[in-house]
DNA sequence: ATCCAGCTTGGTCAACCGTCCAAGACGCTG
DNA sequence: CAGCGTCTTGGACGGTTGACCAAGCTGGAT
């Protein structure tokens, strides 16, 4: 094998763990199938970490923030609050139906980490960081559009991860996805009830 | 070991593996683990399955027929539909609050079926059968209150599931019940503006 | 040219896993 | 009591896993 910084051998077997997960599921993410993965010999692994857990840490965390960040960028810019929800909404379907693996992974990663000691707070994390951004979201919204939420910002944007993690693990299962956009569009419908004009 | 028929070791054994996951999740349940909190030799565990898969595949459909049954009782029969909203999204989180595990294990058992070959059809079934037992409860809420919903029964009730799904999932990971609960709250109230006079 | 920190590699280890089996013990039937 | 289906048990097998290590290699600094 050519030489190589550990560091960059690093970037290369969290991108083929996360390769494997998607392919076959986090719990077969093995230390060989990784490898494996990146074309490494097995010893390369614990060289470049000094365990499987740290590169499952990382693999989470790099996963909250690229989720994260991309949600953010799903607010639209233009138009009003309907068509700007409706856009988001939109934005973040398509997101699950190009890649549901990934989502898969999101939602196996998660119970993972609830069941690995010392993991728990990285799941916490995790659901944080959403909830954050669903907040920006609703806030940024409101603010360009001239209404306020009828609803306290933390607990609608709340309302919004679930029913977003809600619907995307049921289509995971039965990928009805005609009745899938119908709730999205619903959920559109009541996000907008609870706007009024600001005072 | 005293004497047992095979029938009745394959309850306890059933019994001891859904104990198991509920301590330490879906992949610390293995053979050994099981026989020992049934407080059985290993030889008894292929006596009375075939196969650990066997065994996965029993707890997930009696998982499944328990749940979808306490979701039918939780149906209200008396009061307006709004109090028989209200009094069934009740039940319903006192039950994750009661037994946060069960619904922790349900998730990794979905997540293991999706994964596991020739299981997806498990996980079909389990969702497929949610989604019936709510569909009956919007129903006959609508029937008995005479109302009727704005919207098509599959499609609220997938929304219903799916808030209810993703609501848990989020409380699972950061214990919020104050906000929980106004999801709940919140989510009775779109309920109720979806019900129309019958015509 | 020498040196040395950093990288590479294949093999090895103990632990754990699902599965299987031989040999025996039990208890009902004829 | 003899026979036989059913249950019981401890041990064993092959395979996989995370982790570790000794030995060698590489390439830039001195």
């Amino acid at each position: 094998m050519s030489r190589m910084a550990a560091k960059d051998r690093r970037e290369e077997l969290i991108a083929a763990a996360f390769r494997v997960m998607i392919r076959e599921g986090v719990t077969k993410a093995t230390t060989r199938a990784i490898v494996n993965e990146a074309k490494m010999p097995l010893g390369v692994f614990h060289y470049c970490f000094n365990s499987r857990e740290e590169l499952l840490q990382e693999v989470i965390t790099r996963f909250t923030d690229s989720w994260t960040e991309r949600v953010r960028k799903m607010s639209g810019t233009e138009g009003d609050l309907g068509s700007r929800v409706t856009k988001s909404l939109s934005a973040f379907w398509e997101s699950v139906e190009l890649s549901p693996g990934e989502h898969q992974v999101s939602y196996e990663l998660t119970h993972y980490a609830l069941r690995q000691a010392g993991f728990e707070e990285l799941a916490r994390r995790q659901y944080q960081h959403y909830l954050e951004a669903h907040q920006e979201l609703l806030t940024e919204a409101a603010e360009s559009t001239g209404i306020e939420w009828a609803v306290p910002i933390p607990v609608l944007a709340r309302y919004l991860n679930s029913v977003l993690d809600g619907v995307t693990l049921t289509w995971l299962v039965d990928r009805n996805s005609e009745h899938s956009r119908e709730i999205l569009r619903l959920t559109g419908e009541q996000l907008l009830s609870l706007a009024r004009e600001r005072h």
